[in-house]
DNA sequence: GTCTATAATAGGATAGAC
DNA sequence: GTCTATCCTATTATAGAC
Protein backbone atom coordinates (compact mmCIF):
# COMPACT_ATOMS: atom_id res chain seq x y z
CA UNK A 1 0.00 0.00 0.00
CA UNK A 2 1.15 4.05 0.20
CA UNK A 3 4.56 2.72 1.26
CA UNK A 4 4.28 4.70 4.40
CA UNK A 5 0.82 6.94 4.08
CA UNK A 6 -1.56 4.34 4.93
CA UNK A 7 -1.94 0.62 6.11
CA UNK A 8 -4.46 -1.16 3.93
CA UNK A 9 -6.90 -1.02 6.99
CA UNK A 10 -7.04 2.19 6.84
CA UNK A 11 -7.36 2.20 3.18
CA UNK A 12 -10.32 0.30 3.59
CA UNK A 13 -11.65 1.88 6.36
CA UNK A 14 -11.74 5.04 4.13
CA UNK A 15 -13.11 3.57 1.58
CA UNK A 16 -15.93 2.14 4.28
CA UNK A 17 -16.91 5.59 4.90
CA UNK A 18 -17.32 6.46 1.95
CA UNK A 19 -19.41 3.63 0.55
CA UNK A 20 -21.47 4.46 4.09
CA UNK A 21 -22.44 7.78 3.17
CA UNK A 22 -23.08 7.58 -0.66
CA UNK A 23 -24.04 3.74 -1.11
CA UNK A 24 -22.46 1.51 -3.73
CA UNK A 25 -23.81 3.37 -6.86
CA UNK A 26 -23.26 6.66 -5.47
CA UNK A 27 -19.82 6.15 -4.59
CA UNK A 28 -17.44 6.97 -7.53
CA UNK A 29 -14.14 5.87 -8.11
CA UNK A 30 -12.96 9.37 -7.87
CA UNK A 31 -14.46 9.92 -4.71
CA UNK A 32 -12.98 6.79 -3.34
CA UNK A 33 -9.35 7.92 -4.97
CA UNK A 34 -10.41 11.07 -3.09
CA UNK A 35 -11.23 9.73 0.19
CA UNK A 36 -7.79 7.35 0.30
CA UNK A 37 -5.44 9.92 -1.54
CA UNK A 38 -4.58 6.85 -3.89
CA UNK A 39 -4.87 7.43 -7.32
CA UNK A 40 -7.36 5.26 -9.51
CA UNK A 41 -4.85 3.01 -10.54
CA UNK A 42 -3.64 2.47 -7.21
CA UNK A 43 -7.16 0.99 -5.92
CA UNK A 44 -7.20 -1.22 -9.23
CA UNK A 45 -3.27 -2.76 -7.63
CA UNK A 46 -4.95 -3.38 -4.56
CA UNK A 47 -8.66 -3.86 -5.62
CA UNK A 48 -8.22 -5.57 -9.25
CA UNK A 49 -11.94 -5.94 -9.74
CA UNK A 50 -12.92 -2.23 -8.69
CA UNK A 51 -15.73 -1.78 -6.55
CA UNK A 52 -16.99 -4.69 -5.91
CA UNK A 53 -13.45 -5.48 -4.95
CA UNK A 54 -13.53 -2.81 -2.25
CA UNK A 55 -16.82 -3.25 -1.49
CA UNK A 56 -15.72 -6.77 -0.09
CA UNK A 57 -12.63 -5.78 1.58
CA UNK A 58 -15.32 -3.36 3.13
CA UNK A 59 -17.49 -5.89 4.37
CA UNK A 60 -15.10 -7.89 5.56
CA UNK A 61 -13.07 -4.99 7.74
CA UNK A 62 -16.82 -4.56 8.89
CA UNK A 63 -17.59 -7.85 9.92
CA UNK A 64 -13.98 -7.35 12.06
CA UNK A 65 -15.20 -4.33 13.50
CA UNK A 66 -18.21 -5.66 14.57
CA UNK A 67 -17.12 -8.73 15.70
CA UNK A 68 -14.18 -7.09 18.39
CA UNK A 69 -17.04 -4.59 19.19
CA UNK A 70 -20.14 -5.74 19.40
CA UNK A 71 -20.43 -9.44 18.71
CA UNK A 72 -17.75 -10.87 20.81
CA UNK A 73 -19.25 -8.70 24.06
CA UNK A 74 -22.63 -10.06 23.17
CA UNK A 75 -21.22 -13.66 23.90
CA UNK A 76 -18.60 -13.03 26.24
CA UNK A 77 -18.72 -12.74 29.56
CA UNK A 78 -20.68 -11.09 31.84
CA UNK A 79 -24.31 -9.70 32.91
CA UNK A 80 -26.36 -10.08 30.06
CA UNK A 81 -27.98 -6.55 31.15
CA UNK A 82 -24.63 -4.87 30.64
CA UNK A 83 -23.42 -6.41 27.72
CA UNK A 84 -26.44 -5.20 25.57
CA UNK A 85 -25.97 -1.81 27.57
CA UNK A 86 -22.65 -2.00 25.33
CA UNK A 87 -23.91 -3.06 22.31
CA UNK A 88 -26.53 0.09 22.59
CA UNK A 89 -23.36 2.43 23.37
CA UNK A 90 -20.94 0.87 20.79
CA UNK A 91 -24.21 1.33 18.18
CA UNK A 92 -24.36 4.83 18.95
CA UNK A 93 -21.12 5.54 18.62
CA UNK A 94 -20.52 3.90 15.14
CA UNK A 95 -23.24 5.95 13.91
CA UNK A 96 -22.57 9.02 15.72
CA UNK A 97 -26.20 9.05 17.17
CA UNK A 98 -27.52 8.64 14.05
CA UNK A 99 -25.98 11.33 12.13
CA UNK A 100 -24.20 8.35 9.73
CA UNK A 101 -25.62 5.92 7.90
CA UNK A 102 -25.54 2.31 7.71
CA UNK A 103 -23.26 0.46 5.46
CA UNK A 104 -25.30 -2.79 5.55
CA UNK A 105 -28.69 -0.71 4.74
CA UNK A 106 -27.20 1.04 2.32
CA UNK A 107 -25.74 -2.17 0.66
CA UNK A 108 -28.84 -3.66 0.44
CA UNK A 109 -30.33 -1.01 -1.04
CA UNK A 110 -29.87 -0.01 -4.95
CA UNK A 111 -28.26 -1.87 -7.17
CA UNK A 112 -26.14 -3.78 -5.29
CA UNK A 113 -29.00 -5.70 -3.44
CA UNK A 114 -28.11 -8.80 -5.27
CA UNK A 115 -24.13 -8.09 -5.27
CA UNK A 116 -22.74 -8.40 -2.03
CA UNK A 117 -26.49 -10.75 -0.52
CA UNK A 118 -23.85 -13.85 0.77
CA UNK A 119 -21.96 -11.31 3.40
CA UNK A 120 -24.68 -9.39 3.80
CA UNK A 121 -26.47 -12.20 5.23
CA UNK A 122 -23.78 -13.57 7.22
CA UNK A 123 -23.04 -10.48 8.81
CA UNK A 124 -26.79 -9.60 9.99
CA UNK A 125 -27.22 -13.55 10.88
CA UNK A 126 -24.06 -12.79 13.27
CA UNK A 127 -25.06 -10.11 15.04
CA UNK A 128 -28.63 -11.20 15.53
CA UNK A 129 -27.33 -14.69 16.94
CA UNK A 130 -24.85 -13.06 19.34
CA UNK A 131 -27.70 -10.82 20.41
CA UNK A 132 -29.94 -13.74 20.63
CA UNK A 133 -27.14 -15.81 22.63
CA UNK A 134 -26.70 -12.80 25.10
CA UNK A 135 -30.88 -12.78 25.60
CA UNK A 136 -30.50 -16.46 26.34
CA UNK A 137 -28.19 -16.53 29.05
CA UNK A 138 -30.66 -13.63 30.78
CA UNK A 139 -32.94 -16.37 30.85
CA UNK A 140 -35.20 -16.11 27.79
CA UNK A 141 -36.26 -18.71 25.52
CA UNK A 142 -34.35 -19.65 22.61
CA UNK A 143 -37.17 -19.34 19.99
CA UNK A 144 -38.13 -15.52 22.07
CA UNK A 145 -34.86 -14.56 21.77
CA UNK A 146 -34.20 -14.78 18.27
CA UNK A 147 -37.34 -13.07 17.23
CA UNK A 148 -36.39 -10.19 19.59
CA UNK A 149 -33.14 -9.92 18.35
CA UNK A 150 -34.23 -9.87 14.62
CA UNK A 151 -36.64 -6.87 16.25
CA UNK A 152 -33.45 -5.13 17.81
CA UNK A 153 -31.52 -5.15 14.57
CA UNK A 154 -34.95 -4.04 12.40
CA UNK A 155 -35.39 -1.36 14.93
CA UNK A 156 -32.11 -0.12 14.86
CA UNK A 157 -31.43 0.40 11.08
CA UNK A 158 -35.34 1.46 10.82
CA UNK A 159 -34.09 4.20 13.17
CA UNK A 160 -31.19 5.17 10.97
CA UNK A 161 -33.98 5.17 7.95
CA UNK A 162 -36.16 7.40 9.82
CA UNK A 163 -33.75 9.24 11.51
CA UNK A 164 -32.04 10.62 8.37
CA UNK A 165 -35.59 10.87 6.82
CA UNK A 166 -36.55 13.13 9.73
CA UNK A 167 -33.54 14.69 10.40
CA UNK A 168 -34.22 14.44 13.40
CA UNK A 169 -31.50 12.59 15.11
CA UNK A 170 -33.43 12.15 18.58
CA UNK A 171 -35.53 9.24 17.08
CA UNK A 172 -32.10 7.30 16.96
CA UNK A 173 -31.19 7.89 20.49
CA UNK A 174 -34.50 7.42 21.78
CA UNK A 175 -35.20 4.11 19.67
CA UNK A 176 -31.61 2.35 21.50
CA UNK A 177 -32.57 3.56 24.93
CA UNK A 178 -35.19 1.88 24.74
CA UNK A 179 -33.78 -1.58 23.19
CA UNK A 180 -32.14 -2.88 26.36
CA UNK A 181 -35.07 -3.06 28.51
CA UNK A 182 -37.47 -3.65 25.51
CA UNK A 183 -35.45 -7.32 24.80
CA UNK A 184 -34.83 -8.32 28.76
CA UNK A 185 -38.43 -7.43 29.38
CA UNK A 186 -40.42 -10.54 31.16
CA UNK A 187 -41.16 -12.87 27.95
CA UNK A 188 -45.19 -12.16 27.39
CA UNK A 189 -45.12 -12.59 23.69
CA UNK B 1 -47.59 12.35 -22.62
CA UNK B 2 -47.82 8.68 -25.19
CA UNK B 3 -51.06 10.63 -27.23
CA UNK B 4 -52.59 7.28 -26.67
CA UNK B 5 -49.99 4.63 -24.70
CA UNK B 6 -49.44 6.22 -20.81
CA UNK B 7 -51.01 8.64 -18.85
CA UNK B 8 -49.00 10.71 -16.83
CA UNK B 9 -50.41 8.81 -13.69
CA UNK B 10 -48.95 5.28 -15.08
CA UNK B 11 -45.79 6.46 -16.75
CA UNK B 12 -44.87 8.02 -12.64
CA UNK B 13 -45.88 5.06 -11.46
CA UNK B 14 -43.26 3.16 -13.93
CA UNK B 15 -40.60 5.78 -12.86
CA UNK B 16 -41.47 5.14 -9.10
CA UNK B 17 -41.26 1.17 -10.04
CA UNK B 18 -37.27 1.64 -10.77
CA UNK B 19 -36.46 4.41 -8.47
CA UNK B 20 -37.66 1.82 -5.47
CA UNK B 21 -35.76 -1.08 -7.09
CA UNK B 22 -32.69 0.90 -7.97
CA UNK B 23 -32.58 3.72 -5.97
CA UNK B 24 -31.70 7.49 -6.86
CA UNK B 25 -27.87 7.04 -7.88
CA UNK B 26 -28.91 3.27 -9.24
CA UNK B 27 -31.99 4.48 -11.56
CA UNK B 28 -30.46 5.66 -14.98
CA UNK B 29 -32.25 7.05 -18.14
CA UNK B 30 -31.67 4.09 -20.01
CA UNK B 31 -33.49 2.26 -17.56
CA UNK B 32 -35.96 4.92 -16.79
CA UNK B 33 -36.71 5.12 -20.64
CA UNK B 34 -37.11 1.66 -20.65
CA UNK B 35 -39.37 1.47 -17.60
CA UNK B 36 -41.75 3.74 -19.13
CA UNK B 37 -41.30 2.99 -22.88
CA UNK B 38 -40.59 6.46 -23.21
CA UNK B 39 -37.24 7.91 -25.53
CA UNK B 40 -34.74 9.65 -22.97
CA UNK B 41 -35.92 13.11 -25.22
CA UNK B 42 -39.60 12.50 -24.21
CA UNK B 43 -38.85 12.27 -20.64
CA UNK B 44 -37.18 15.29 -20.41
CA UNK B 45 -39.92 16.78 -22.34
CA UNK B 46 -42.60 15.97 -18.82
CA UNK B 47 -39.34 16.50 -17.12
CA UNK B 48 -37.37 19.01 -17.57
CA UNK B 49 -34.96 18.97 -15.33
CA UNK B 50 -34.48 14.97 -15.20
CA UNK B 51 -34.64 12.47 -12.71
CA UNK B 52 -34.64 15.33 -9.72
CA UNK B 53 -38.13 16.21 -11.46
CA UNK B 54 -39.07 12.83 -12.17
CA UNK B 55 -38.45 11.62 -8.31
CA UNK B 56 -40.34 15.00 -7.08
CA UNK B 57 -43.22 13.68 -9.33
CA UNK B 58 -43.15 9.90 -7.78
CA UNK B 59 -42.78 11.65 -4.33
CA UNK B 60 -46.22 13.21 -5.29
CA UNK B 61 -47.42 10.50 -6.81
CA UNK B 62 -46.70 8.44 -3.66
CA UNK B 63 -47.86 10.62 -1.60
CA UNK B 64 -51.47 11.35 -2.88
CA UNK B 65 -51.02 7.09 -3.10
CA UNK B 66 -50.51 6.94 0.75
CA UNK B 67 -53.45 9.33 1.20
CA UNK B 68 -55.63 7.35 -0.04
CA UNK B 69 -55.05 4.49 0.98
CA UNK B 70 -53.02 4.46 4.11
CA UNK B 71 -53.37 7.95 6.09
CA UNK B 72 -56.89 8.97 4.99
CA UNK B 73 -58.34 5.54 6.53
CA UNK B 74 -55.94 6.18 9.06
CA UNK B 75 -57.61 9.57 10.34
CA UNK B 76 -60.66 8.29 9.19
CA UNK B 77 -64.16 6.60 10.79
CA UNK B 78 -64.28 3.64 12.33
CA UNK B 79 -62.50 1.59 15.22
CA UNK B 80 -59.22 2.54 15.80
CA UNK B 81 -57.93 -1.14 15.49
CA UNK B 82 -59.80 -1.72 12.32
CA UNK B 83 -57.76 1.52 11.36
CA UNK B 84 -54.51 -0.09 12.03
CA UNK B 85 -55.33 -3.29 11.04
CA UNK B 86 -56.36 -1.65 7.35
CA UNK B 87 -52.81 -0.05 7.49
CA UNK B 88 -51.14 -3.04 7.95
CA UNK B 89 -53.03 -4.86 5.17
CA UNK B 90 -52.51 -1.88 2.63
CA UNK B 91 -48.53 -1.76 3.54
CA UNK B 92 -47.96 -5.83 3.14
CA UNK B 93 -49.43 -5.50 -0.28
CA UNK B 94 -47.53 -2.38 -1.03
CA UNK B 95 -44.32 -3.64 -0.41
CA UNK B 96 -45.31 -7.06 -1.65
CA UNK B 97 -44.83 -9.16 1.52
CA UNK B 98 -41.27 -7.29 2.02
CA UNK B 99 -40.30 -8.43 -1.90
CA UNK B 100 -39.89 -4.20 -2.55
CA UNK B 101 -38.04 -1.73 -1.05
CA UNK B 102 -39.32 1.28 0.05
CA UNK B 103 -39.05 4.56 -2.12
CA UNK B 104 -38.25 6.29 1.10
CA UNK B 105 -35.48 4.30 2.59
CA UNK B 106 -34.14 4.65 -1.26
CA UNK B 107 -34.01 8.30 -1.39
CA UNK B 108 -32.79 8.91 2.41
CA UNK B 109 -29.98 6.80 1.14
CA UNK B 110 -27.53 7.30 -1.14
CA UNK B 111 -26.59 11.16 -2.85
CA UNK B 112 -29.66 11.78 -2.66
CA UNK B 113 -30.10 11.74 1.00
CA UNK B 114 -30.69 16.07 0.74
CA UNK B 115 -32.47 16.47 -2.59
CA UNK B 116 -36.01 15.51 -1.11
CA UNK B 117 -35.17 16.16 2.23
CA UNK B 118 -38.38 18.19 2.93
CA UNK B 119 -41.04 16.23 0.50
CA UNK B 120 -39.23 12.97 2.93
CA UNK B 121 -39.43 14.88 5.99
CA UNK B 122 -43.05 15.69 5.52
CA UNK B 123 -44.22 11.95 4.24
CA UNK B 124 -42.66 10.35 7.20
CA UNK B 125 -44.50 13.02 9.08
CA UNK B 126 -48.03 12.50 7.14
CA UNK B 127 -47.45 9.27 8.19
CA UNK B 128 -46.49 9.07 11.72
CA UNK B 129 -48.90 11.65 12.28
CA UNK B 130 -52.29 10.06 10.82
CA UNK B 131 -51.15 6.86 12.51
CA UNK B 132 -50.65 8.47 16.30
CA UNK B 133 -54.37 10.23 15.51
CA UNK B 134 -55.65 6.42 14.86
CA UNK B 135 -54.02 5.97 18.33
CA UNK B 136 -55.23 8.57 20.31
CA UNK B 137 -59.09 7.97 18.80
CA UNK B 138 -58.17 4.16 20.54
CA UNK B 139 -57.51 6.44 24.35
CA UNK B 140 -53.84 6.56 23.96
CA UNK B 141 -52.27 9.92 25.48
CA UNK B 142 -50.88 11.89 23.08
CA UNK B 143 -46.98 11.92 23.21
CA UNK B 144 -47.31 8.30 23.78
CA UNK B 145 -49.57 7.97 20.16
CA UNK B 146 -47.06 9.65 19.03
CA UNK B 147 -43.98 8.42 19.77
CA UNK B 148 -45.52 4.93 19.13
CA UNK B 149 -46.48 5.86 15.58
CA UNK B 150 -42.64 6.85 14.59
CA UNK B 151 -41.84 3.38 16.65
CA UNK B 152 -44.09 2.00 14.30
CA UNK B 153 -42.91 3.21 10.83
CA UNK B 154 -39.30 2.61 12.25
CA UNK B 155 -40.04 -0.62 12.59
CA UNK B 156 -42.06 -1.13 8.86
CA UNK B 157 -38.46 0.66 7.30
CA UNK B 158 -36.06 -1.25 9.04
CA UNK B 159 -38.28 -5.03 8.70
CA UNK B 160 -37.49 -3.96 4.76
CA UNK B 161 -34.01 -3.43 4.96
CA UNK B 162 -33.55 -6.86 7.36
CA UNK B 163 -36.27 -8.97 4.99
CA UNK B 164 -33.87 -8.01 2.06
CA UNK B 165 -30.83 -8.60 3.38
CA UNK B 166 -31.65 -12.18 5.05
CA UNK B 167 -33.74 -12.51 1.87
CA UNK B 168 -36.59 -13.47 4.65
CA UNK B 169 -39.69 -12.20 4.05
CA UNK B 170 -41.20 -13.44 6.87
CA UNK B 171 -39.48 -11.14 9.06
CA UNK B 172 -42.09 -8.42 7.29
CA UNK B 173 -45.16 -10.25 7.67
CA UNK B 174 -43.75 -11.38 11.16
CA UNK B 175 -43.10 -7.47 11.94
CA UNK B 176 -46.43 -6.52 10.67
CA UNK B 177 -48.79 -8.80 12.17
CA UNK B 178 -47.53 -7.91 15.84
CA UNK B 179 -47.55 -4.22 15.06
CA UNK B 180 -51.32 -3.10 15.70
CA UNK B 181 -51.35 -5.65 19.01
CA UNK B 182 -48.10 -4.11 20.22
CA UNK B 183 -49.41 0.07 18.93
CA UNK B 184 -52.67 -0.50 21.27
CA UNK B 185 -51.30 -1.94 24.15
CA UNK B 186 -51.92 -0.75 27.22
CA UNK B 187 -50.02 2.39 27.92
CA UNK B 188 -47.01 0.73 30.31
CA UNK B 189 -43.87 2.82 28.35
C1' DG C 1 3.12 0.47 -5.13
C1' DT C 2 2.16 4.69 -7.10
C1' DC C 3 1.66 7.81 -10.70
C1' DT C 4 0.22 10.20 -15.46
C1' DA C 5 -2.03 9.41 -19.44
C1' DT C 6 -5.45 7.41 -21.99
C1' DA C 7 -8.91 4.62 -23.47
C1' DA C 8 -13.76 2.92 -23.49
C1' DT C 9 -18.16 3.28 -21.97
C1' DA C 10 -22.18 4.82 -19.71
C1' DG C 11 -24.74 8.54 -18.03
C1' DG C 12 -27.11 12.87 -18.33
C1' DA C 13 -28.76 16.24 -21.33
C1' DT C 14 -30.03 18.85 -25.75
C1' DA C 15 -31.25 19.95 -30.90
C1' DG C 16 -34.14 19.55 -34.29
C1' DA C 17 -37.02 16.66 -37.43
C1' DC C 18 -41.52 14.72 -37.57
C1' DG D 1 -45.38 14.61 -27.71
C1' DT D 2 -42.13 11.56 -29.51
C1' DC D 3 -38.21 10.24 -31.97
C1' DT D 4 -33.16 9.93 -33.86
C1' DA D 5 -28.98 11.80 -33.53
C1' DT D 6 -25.61 14.01 -31.09
C1' DC D 7 -22.97 16.15 -27.34
C1' DC D 8 -20.57 16.49 -23.15
C1' DT D 9 -19.15 14.95 -18.96
C1' DA D 10 -18.32 11.54 -15.50
C1' DT D 11 -17.15 6.97 -14.66
C1' DT D 12 -14.88 2.75 -14.95
C1' DA D 13 -10.89 0.63 -16.33
C1' DT D 14 -6.17 -0.14 -18.31
C1' DA D 15 -1.23 0.71 -20.08
C1' DG D 16 3.05 1.78 -19.07
C1' DA D 17 6.60 4.89 -16.88
C1' DC D 18 8.87 5.51 -12.45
Amino acid sequence: MPAALLSREEVVERLMQVVRRYGYDGASLAELSRATGLGKSSLYHHFPNGKDDMVRAVLEHLAQQLRAAVFDPLRGPGPARQRIDRMAKTVDEYYRGGRESCVLGNLVLGTSRTRFRAQLRALFDEWIEALAAALRDAGIPRATARMRAEEAVMRIEGALILASGMDDVSLFGRTLKRLPADLLAPSNR
